[in-house]
DNA sequence: TTTTTATTTAACGGATATGTTAAATAAGGT
DNA sequence: ACCTTATTTAACATATCCGTTAAATAAAAA
């Protein structure tokens, strides 16, 4: 559960959201490429690309000076996991073993 | 996105993780019962419930004087929706697409 | 109305997070 | 070698997070 909330802790940024959502968008990027179009200082963005890399999001690569991150799939797909481990809960007309929500539904 | 971001933060703690399992697994439950199984201080558990609350995780109803909460399908359904509009970074097989469709673009 | 039960809020301390600027590191070009 | 480019690490300030114990609040019971 520790990697399940350390995923979320990664991404309860909206900067790391951000810089996550752009590398699933365009691929591979280098470090220099995602600071350009940040509005904080470059090793601003450096520490938050270590917390996700550190999370198990994304991953890096060198190539000579640069360093090109891309996100990591087996993360989201954790993510995945578990709200469809959950599934039974939030989706519409399906009965939920032992809970008193049916009738509250907003 | 800061809605999102709300999510993920209120579920990256351990001890507030757990209790919405809980939530989700046996429905409704008083704070008190929540307390009873938690390692940590009563006050503690409360402003758990509290940040899940503020975060649209859970919602909180009184019945006298305990206070009766349970899990909000929204937040899950919002969690599952982003990882399905991302799905082909982290479907089997699918994973590169991305990546080399962006690499075509320049 | 006084007491008990259930729960939250207040006050406080220590750990962690996030931003900045300056310095360090490392590969490449001249 | 020296300078430039790309990026990270260091040092620092401030803010937020999370735990604790003590006090406050509110409904129910006596």
């Amino acid at each position: 559960m520790a990697q399940l909330t350390d995923t979320f802790a990664a991404l309860s940024d909206e900067t790391r959201l951000a810089l996550v959502e752009r590398l699933m968008a365009e691929g591979e990027l280098p470090a220099g490429v995602l600071v350009a179009n940040a509005e904080i200082s470059g090793p601003a963005v450096s520490r938050h690309l270590k917390v996700l890399r550190e999370a198990g999001v994304i991953r890096q690569r060198a190539e000579g000076t640069r360093r090109l991150y891309s996100v990591r799939p087996e993360a989201l797909r954790a993510i995945s996991n578990w709200t469809m481990d959950h599934r039974a809960f939030w989706e519409a007309g399906l009965d939920r073993l032992g809970a008193l929500l049916a009738e509250d539904k907003e």
